[in-house]
DNA sequence: ATGGAGGCTCCCGCAGTGGGAGGGTCCACC
DNA sequence: GGTGGACCCTCCCACTGCGGGAGCCTCCAT
């Protein structure tokens, strides 16, 4: 121990940190002090380790986990590109939410008209594909691709099924209605029957919003909800603007005995 | 209880909730069920139950605390606006944050060159107010904003002082150097003598890492930093680019004896 | 009547601190 | 060479918003 060593309060004010945090960091090995007296277990760091301490404070500040900025101190260059990537989907997420939010707030909370109708059974040719919750819009869309690749122009429109449960890991389908197989794609008949169905209008991502009150909608009229929700994507998102892309929720309602 | 109730486990997939959420909402009351079995302590919800459960999801998908939650659901209008602000400031915070990321994945930590120069003491003209760590900017602005109106055309840089101490509460001061008293400001003497100074190109919201990296150097080289840090402010926000935007930040070393 | 699904309470754990108790140390000033 | 006050130490508890699991009870369809 010499000259230049800082106790750890001069330290944490030196690099805008709480001497909490730089005891919990010591604590982590994130930034050990550069000596500790072993008598009395004071810590003591070098001036030029502010360095560090500030860009831990950084990666702080953005909400990156104390682990994956151990990863960074110890020099791994990849993490960092993980980090962004992370901050980047979730500054993503935020700014849907808070654009649903806006929508309540200008709206109130959404309560759609909600019809029964029937349906006719369908047969369909189905891309399916598994996602996490967060990169249902994603898998969505690589299905619908993989669907118009495999199908070609379709007459019919594009219905997309997703599970009622937002598990983990779900299983996402687009589904065209078809009569005959289609390669590259399994076959299957979408069950008739009565449906609940409401219209959604505006962007993809505020669906949820929708869905939820289709959902409180069949709860609040004592039905069951039955299978996977449905989407039936009525516009063409390549020529609508966002704000008036159409799209039908339905979910299926237990047969009436 | 009646016909429509539902266990919490029906209750909970119905509108897309872990049971374990309900359970704790219910405990915070903020959605308690409808009706609990005294002798088995079963929890039943009516269906219509759902469209507020729904809501708790989607304020919680924005991270809205659950008390703030509570606020809006027992009828708040208010709340659900400070929600929305909240919301905002954090969002801004994350992008700015994020940038600074951006910035050191470009370039590395920055490290610019300090250098140490030696400041005449100054007579200028002073507009303090108190902020919190969030509204710094903001504040600083409004103050930049009451010299201009107080001082008129000033003939010198402005210059921020900005504690060192990231308090809850800080005063930061904008101020211009002046012959006379100025209606309006009070007076006051910078002092002169030693400082480490740095050049910040680039937004004034990312000064931070900047004036870190000048924190840094001064706490490697051994000395004590001492009052704010200065920033002056070189070039005309109204004209320059933010890209463009240079300011110096100083900080006043210890006189050597 | 029975089995399995689903419900209950209670306790522990997480991350990343803040707060405080209870006690030892350092240092500047007298 | 004291002494007071600032500073440091280690523990422990609290928070938020849940998830996991133990150990037990209840509901309902067969």
């Amino acid at each position: 121990m010499n000259e230049g060593h800082l106790p750890i309060g001069r330290f944490a004010r030196l690099c805008r940190l709480s001497v909490k945090q730089l005891r919990h960091y010591d604590e982590l090995g994130l930034l050990p002090p550069d000596y500790v007296d072993p008598d009395t277990g004071y810590r003591y760091y070098r001036p030029d380790q502010a360095r560090a301490a500030m860009l831990i404070g950084l990666l702080r500040s953005i909400d990156v986990p104390l682990p994956s900025i151990g990863r960074v101190l110890s020099g791994d260059t990849g993490a960092l590109g993980g980090v962004r990537d992370r901050m980047e989907a979730e500054l993503a997420r935020r700014e849907r939410n808070f654009a649903a939010l806006e929508r309540i707030l200008a709206d109130g909370l959404p309560r759609p008209e909600v019809t029964v109708v029937r349906e006719p059974a369908r047969r369909v040719a189905v891309v399916r594909d598994v996602a996490t919750p967060d990169r249902i819009g994603a898998v969505t869309s690589a299905c619908v691709t993989r669907l118009l690749a495999a199908a070609g122009d379709p007459r019919g429109l594009m219905i997309g099924l997703f599970p009622l449960d937002l598990a983990p890991e779900l299983t996402v389908a687009v589904t065209v209605e078809t009569s005959e197989d289609v390669p590259g794609t399994s076959s299957d008949v979408l069950p008739g029957g009565l449906y609940a169905s409401v219209t959604h209008v505006g962007p993809y991502d505020q669906i949820p919003l929708t869905a939820h009150a289709l959902l409180a909608w069949v709860g609040e009229h004592g039905h069951t909800p039955e299978g996977p929700l449905r989407e039936v994507y009525v516009s063409n998102p390549a020529t609508t603007p966002q704000d008036r892309l159409v799209t039908h929720l339905m979910i299926k309602l237990e047969d009436p005995e």
